[in-house]
DNA sequence: GCCAACGTTGGC
DNA sequence: GCCAACGTTGGC
């Protein structure tokens, strides 16, 4: 079965992993997400080469800061099964894994920081679940009008 | 650091 | 299955 590429939007606090981390490391398992929602995205909903905002979340400017691109499948979080690890799951076996994450490699740094402020202001993105109060998804779909609108404010 | 919003857990 | 308690996210 085919299907047209989609589209993504990745938080991550920068202090714990930024753009700049990705940049210089090339590519990166994006370990620790511990929600179903986003885990249903990454493991049904993504396929490689689907691009994504990386965004900076928790940090003195919320916003969208580069692009990136899904590496690989789907595979379980290696984390989980490790106790010394803060994402350890006690609940989650290898034979029966809880939690996947896919690879992701770095594209772009965006010229400029495209603030949530500024996100939250634009009619044309009301319907993005990143602008809608009280949301605190770490991994969702964007779609392809707002992912070309949003790069037209760049 | 505060706190609203939300997801998860667990007693019943 | 309900729902109170609790923990986490993340903007401000």
């Amino acid at each position: 079965m085919t299907r047209s590429t989609q589209h993504w939007l990745m938080k991550s606090e920068p202090d714990a992993f930024s753009i700049d981390d990705l940049k210089r490391k090339g590519q990166e398992a994006w370990d620790g997400v511990r929600n179903y929602q986003a885990r249903n995205f990454m493991r049904d909903g993504m396929r490689v080469g689907d691009k994504i905002f990386f965004y900076h979340s928790n940090c003195e400017q919320p916003g969208i800061v580069g692009i990136a691109e899904v590496a690989t499948d789907a595979y379980p979080d290696p984390s989980q099964f490790d106790p010394k690890s803060k994402y350890f799951d006690a609940a989650s076996s290898r034979d029966n894994p809880r939690w996947m994450l896919v690879e992701v490699k770095f594209i772009k740094k965006l010229k400029r920081t495209i603030s949530l402020r500024e996100l939250q202001g634009d009619p044309a993105l009301v319907e993005m679940p990143l602008v809608r109060k009280g949301n605190r998804l770490s991994v969702m779909p964007v779609a392809s009008n707002e992912w070309r609108h949003i790069l037209t404010l760049e």
